[in-house]
RNA sequence: GCGCUCGUAGCUCAGUGGAUAGAGCAGAGGACUUCUAAUCCUAAGGUCGCAGGUUCGAAUCCUGCCGGGCGCACCA
């Protein structure tokens, strides 16, 4: 039995009570779940329903669960159910209907823990959006690997996604990259507000050699721009592939202001009457919706404004059709949030519905215990490359990726670097490594996986516990969604290595020697395929692998 | 000053109103002739920043305060 259908079935039992007493049965709620307790004392599964329903109902929880309880006694699948503390419901499931679950999980496969419940939304997901003037680096590395993991675990949740990487590329920071790139080619310092660090050395050496003779050419200028721009976009695209973050679109603000795009967005907001002169210049109203200023679209001087740019965008993506529109920026803006919610607004659409801000919380980043301040323009930065050679692909994505993007993560390079092995990605890859290895030993003896097996057989303890917890992993799928926190993914996984290596501990699964292979073996090369295909579904929806050795 | 945000074990962090607040790491002790010991077991470690409030019940929600981070452009 799974959680969703004892959740169905306290329900239908309180349902079944409420009529019984002519309570009117609207007072429950839609759906219920019913939670794991820590404490083994407290059953398999425990609900909370008679506690919800006690003030509505006029009746003492107590009272309610009992009369609960006797109807869920009734049903087949549960041994006992237990009345405790101010009114909880204690469940007991009989080992037949708690192995019955193993079945589900080998028979979904790669399938099991998707969901329905973002089904038909079309969703947008901007982010990390980093100026192509310097490579990626460790600022935009939390949310490539959380927002990768978000869209992941939105289109496990039914949702048809599309990742975008908006590229700033209209302003006066490519001129300033530019003119950085020209004269380290010519040999001469770095001119004022321009970029330092060894990685504009490299690019500028790189035009040259792409474009031989460009320093006596007319405008050299305009070509160290746009190539430099060319290189390092190419260069930004092959660390985030190779950190395994792909984008479906590379979206350019410039072809937002050649094509007409900016000024059909004006249109648009002018229509919905939010549009106003003031002081030379063309504002948009974002306080009539709580931002606490107006913005400047077109500037006195005639020139569109970064804004103006992010307003084509966003028009822009809900033409082409996409219901919400996510952007997940660092903590440093989060000053853009009622701005953005207000732009939907003036454009007609519903905040709470069509937008979506999410703020990431900074990465600190230490070096021996102090702070590194990571600036570009003075090239002390770390970027993502080096923090995949220093660590690898799984322990940097996954370390970024276990944690609540709310909490600021601090982030050690020496430890990182040296103690590799303390990350717990290790913990979770060996328990899929560890069932992988088995399966190969289950082969070689010829001990294959049988059509069926007697769920009743898994009555051992940490048995039940593994699979009560594989259970849990569509709710952990389900709720990572609608929280967006792909963390709980891994927090759930890590547990899920403990519960699998405490079975592993107590319970032999392959014969030993002469001994044949038994219905129990059957039975618990089930449950064991069913733990390997969580951990590697729970795994990719992280974007980290699933060793078959380590 | 205004706004946003964070504060939980020595460290890094979980904990969408529920029962005795958890994990990993670090440190102490134990378990490998046995399917991978990158594992398991035991013990230790807490004023959930502070103070009120809401209620059957608060780390969680509300208010105030303290402390840290960030933001308040006709910059991008």
């Amino acid at each position: 039995m799974t959680p969703a259908q004892l959740s169905d079935a306290v329900l239908a039992a309180a349902r079944a009570v409420l009529t019984d007493e002519n309570i009117d049965t609207a007072i429950l709620p839609g759906v219920t779940s019913v939670e794991r307790p820590r404490n083994p004392d407290h059953g398999d599964y425990a609900s909370t329903l008679a506690l919800q329903l006690s003030k509505k109902a006029g009746k003492p929880a107590r009272e309610l669960a009992g009369k609960i309880a006797v109807q869920l006694r009734r049903m087949s699948g549960i041994q006992d159910v237990d009345i405790a503390g101010p009114g909880f419901l204690n469940i007991r499931l009989d080992a037949g209907a708690t192995g019955a679950l193993v079945h589900d999980v080998v028979q979904q496969g790669a399938a099991y823990g998707r969901g329905t419940a973002m089904a038909g939304q079309k969703v947008n997901l901007e982010f990390v959006s980093a100026n192509p003037t310097g490579p990626i680096h460790l600022a935009h590395t939390r949310w490539a690997a959380v927002g990768d993991a978000l869209h992941r675990i939105f289109v496990a949740a039914g949702a048809e996604v599309a990742s975008e990487h908006y590229i700033n590329d209209a302003g006066s920071q490519l001129d300033r990259f530019g003119r950085s790139l020209l004269a380290a080619a010519r040999g001469e310092p770095t001119p004022e507000g321009g970029y330092a660090g060894e990685y504009i050395q490299d690019v500028a050496e790189a035009v040259v050699k792409d474009n031989p003779g460009v320093l006596d050419q007319e405008d050299p200028l305009a070509i160290f721009r746009a190539e430099g721009e060319r290189l390092m976009l190419d260069e930004m695209r092959t660390s985030l592939e190779r950190f395994g973050v792909h984008f479906d679109v590379w979206f350019s603000e410039r072809t937002l202001h050649e094509s007409g795009a900016v000024e059909h967005a004006l249109d648009e907001l002018r229509a919905h009457g939010h549009v106003f002169e003031a002081d030379g210049a063309v504002w948009l109203r974002t306080t009539d919706f709580s931002d606490d200023r107006d913005r400047v679209l077109i500037r006195g001087n005639g020139e569109k404004t970064y804004f103006a740019a992010d307003a084509a965008y966003y028009v822009n993506k809900r033409e082409r059709g996409f219901d919400k529109c996510f952007y997940l920026l660092g903590a440093d803006h989060h000053g853009y949030v009622n701005r953005l919610r207000a732009l939907a607004a003036c454009a007609g659409d519903d905040p709470d519905f069509n937008v979506e801000v999410l703020i990431g919380q900074m990465v600190t980043l230490l070096r021996g215990g102090v702070p590194v301040r990571l600036s570009k323009r003075a090239g002390t930065i770390i970027t993502l490359d080096e923090l995949v050679d220093a660590v690898g692909v799984d322990a940097a994505r996954y370390s970024l990726a276990r944690s609540s993007t709310d909490s600021p993560l601090t982030l050690d390079i020496e430890v990182i670097t040296r103690q590799a092995n303390d990350n717990p990605v290790y913990y979770v890859q060996y328990a899929h490594a560890r069932i992988a290895s088995l399966l190969r030993n289950a082969a070689d003896l010829g001990v294959a996986r049988k059509v069926d097996y007697d769920p009743a057989l898994l009555s051992h303890e940490r048995e039940a516990d593994l699979i009560k917890a594989l259970g849990e992993f569509p709710s952990i799928v389900a709720t990572a969604a609608e929280l967006r926190e792909p963390h709980r993914i891994a927090r759930y996984l890590e547990e899920l290595a403990g519960t699998y290596h405490r079975f592993y501990d107590a319970c032999r699964v392959l014969p030993q020697g002469d001994e044949p292979a038994t219905d129990l073996t059957n039975a618990r090369l089930w449950l064991v395929e069913a733990a390997r295909i969580v951990f590697a579904n729970g795994l990719a929806l992280l974007g980290v692998s699933a060793p078959e050795r380590m």
